[in-house]
DNA sequence: CTAAACCCTCGAGTGCACTCCAGGGTCAAG
DNA sequence: CTTGACCCTGGAGTGCACTCGAGGGTTTAG
């Protein structure tokens, strides 16, 4: 797959692709013409990508968390191991939110969520 | 309370507060000699906007969701809105990633997760 | 052979959310 | 009446994550 059909099917632009790439987050082989050519697993570390920056994640909290996830493992195995990474981070951020819900809750049945007398 | 003591307790900086006034976000009664002032509610919206932040609004958005939220009701009343504002989107950012959980244990389960032989 | 639709690099520009600075006023303590 | 700790404004600067433009090469269809 080439930048052009990758960008569409990620939905991300062209340039974003080359940034994430100088950067470090996806990589590409490149064709005598200089051209870039992805695997079809770049669609899922996308996904990935996008995922956690929705989740809160600053690029470089992506980049720094993305080698330690299978090292050395070949393709499937390496995705199944970002997979269940993300998964985790995702509850996390659940179980942190539920706590946030569960805290503001309390304070609503209080007439007086700050103490402040009005 | 002044700014000093605003951004103490709150976590933030006074340029930081200063410019969530310039876009609305909160707002100060001046004193004669033109300090801001104020009230202790101020810091319950903070907590708000920081919330807010995390969950992934850009300042624009929580601006717009504030002045929603108990138009013409004082004080207290107000604050409780806020609350339950609040906690609504935390409830549907929960069910949000709760959904990406799922659909990412299901890929997990297959062996392929994007259909890629490998 | 040419036009359209791809691709490349490098560097500058954008929008957001701050953050810092210069230059100045206010106020309580000694 | 000065010193130090506050406060003010306006504007420039920063870091992040893109986004765009200039100037150019490649490939495919007619």
């Amino acid at each position: 797959m080439q930048i052009g059909e990758l960008a569409e099917r990620s939905g991300l632009s062209r340039d974003t692709l080359r940034f994430y790439e100088k950067r470090g987050l996806i990589a590409s082989l490149r064709r005598p013409n200089g051209y870039r050519h992805y695997p079809d697993e770049t669609l899922m570390l996308l996904n990935y990508v996008r995922t956690a920056q929705r989740l809160g994640f600053s690029l470089a909290e992506i980049e720094t968390e993305l080698p330690a996830a299978g090292e050395n493992l070949p393709g499937a195995a390496r995705l199944a191991d970002l997979l269940r990474h993300k998964i985790s981070s995702i509850d996390s951020r659940i179980a942190e939110l539920q706590g946030l819900r569960d805290d503001l809750a309390t304070r609503l049945d209080l007439a007086c969520p700050l103490g402040v007398e009005n």
